[in-house]
DNA sequence: GATACCCTGTGATGAAATTCACAATCGCCC
DNA sequence: GGGCGATTGTGAATTTCATCACAGGGTATC
């Protein structure tokens, strides 16, 4: 009997980027924030084997990280802070302002909405949907909660691309469709699930509970065993 | 020139894991919660293609994941959702319930607290602490926020050795410091900084700054480029 | 109770990521 | 201005992780 299987999505889907691999997207992100924590420090100069020492993050992984997108040090010298944080930034597309819509106002919705890192890094909450009628209308911040059905009339006006689902679990598969029929490329999912979406969507999911878990894990070698 | 270097933690370090690697035991816990929904829906039985088929993982990789940690199923039928999920549940310490110290209750900190899938998965806010003077002593939910100069004492009576670090990144390192000093031996991270810590203290980091940076990396491709 | 089918557990294989190691390059100093 | 120490960028080697493929074992059916 051969059932038709549900197609779903792998994983750790990128259909996007064709050579990068992506441990090396997410250390890009780790070095820009310690570069800009550099700069405020007023250091102008940082070479590979620095980086290492400040970070843990073996230098010719940093310098390959690199390496895939261009030339940015000087030999004998090592890199200019504020030229690589800005390249790096660049890369990232997060040089200019990028919309956010953020799907789900409860506790952890408001505590992003609250989050000053975010515009630090050039993110903005453009708009916040709840399903609840007690929350819609009701101010978070200097932000307004609106309705979750709503959503595509309000991103066409926005034009965001970036969405994140605070949602239970049980309703995250729901507002995600919702969230690519308005428009959104890329989703941040902190609900415990696996979403379903098509395969040029990119998906990356947060889960602390996966992080307590595998924690868990390691406290046995410490007590039991 | 032989400089001492700085010895710190490489980031992925696992000093207590001979050998399991890393990516199985984060998809232990996406096993689990999946597992534990299946439970709910009253399936007694599953095979390693059904979770292929459900959760978008390589049935292979689920088969290899639990060998692990010895054989789980019959051959010819599959796994026992309910025995299987009792058993992952235990080789990840989560079957008994497990103190929590979370160390910042601003909006990160407080929406922690607030959240009812801790319990759920036998995750337990022992307590709460905080520096600000104005939030010592207020109740979170049915929580008392304590002062961060009591996280030692405190500890000696709660014995958690888990602790979850919410306060920003400026205040992390000296935290993390604390904890350690007051017997935790994991620690999960939401500060997006690289921690220093002792080689036998485990470390996890959570940072959605990090995931939204590579999200707004794919949106490359579909727009500009 | 034999046959046909299905599914697990795992060694072998392949792919991906990390680390090594070194040639090429730069600035500095004499 | 030539030689020296330092540092980059990158092919090659190594390690780690994911997938393949199949032998072994269990179930259902007739």
């Amino acid at each position: 009997m051969v059932k038709a299987p549900d197609e779903i999505q792998p994983v750790n889907s990128s259909s996007s980027s064709p050579k990068v691999p992506i441990p090396t997207l997410e250390r890009l992100a780790t070095y820009l924030r310690f570069l800009i924590d550099l700069e405020a420090s007023h250091v102008e100069t940082i070479s590979s084997t620095d980086v290492e020492k400040q970070t843990g993050i073996n230098a010719a992984q940093f310098r390959k990280d690199l390496s895939y997108f261009g030339e940015f040090g000087k030999p004998g010298v090592g890199y200019n802070v504020q030229e690589l944080q800005a390249r790096i930034a660049r890369i990232l597309k997060i040089d200019q302002l990028q919309p956010i819509l953020v799907i789900g106002a409860g506790n952890l919705g408001s505590a992003l909405i609250g989050y000053p890192g975010l515009t630090e890094h050039k993110f903005h909450i453009a708009a916040a949907f709840d399903r609840d009628p007690t929350k819609i209308g009701c101010p978070q911040g200097n932000l307004m909660i609106l309705d979750e059905a709503d959503v595509c009339t309000v991103n066409a006006d926005i034009g965001a691309r970036i969405a994140i689902i605070c949602v239970p679990a049980s309703a995250a598969q729901g507002v995600a469709d919702t969230a690519i029929l308005a428009g959104v490329k890329v989703i941040l999912n902190f609900a415990p699930i696996i979403l379903r979406v098509p395969e040029r969507i990119v998906v990356r999911n947060v889960s602390f509970l996966q992080e307590l878990a595998v924690l868990s894990y390691h406290l046995s070698s410490d007590s039991q065993k």
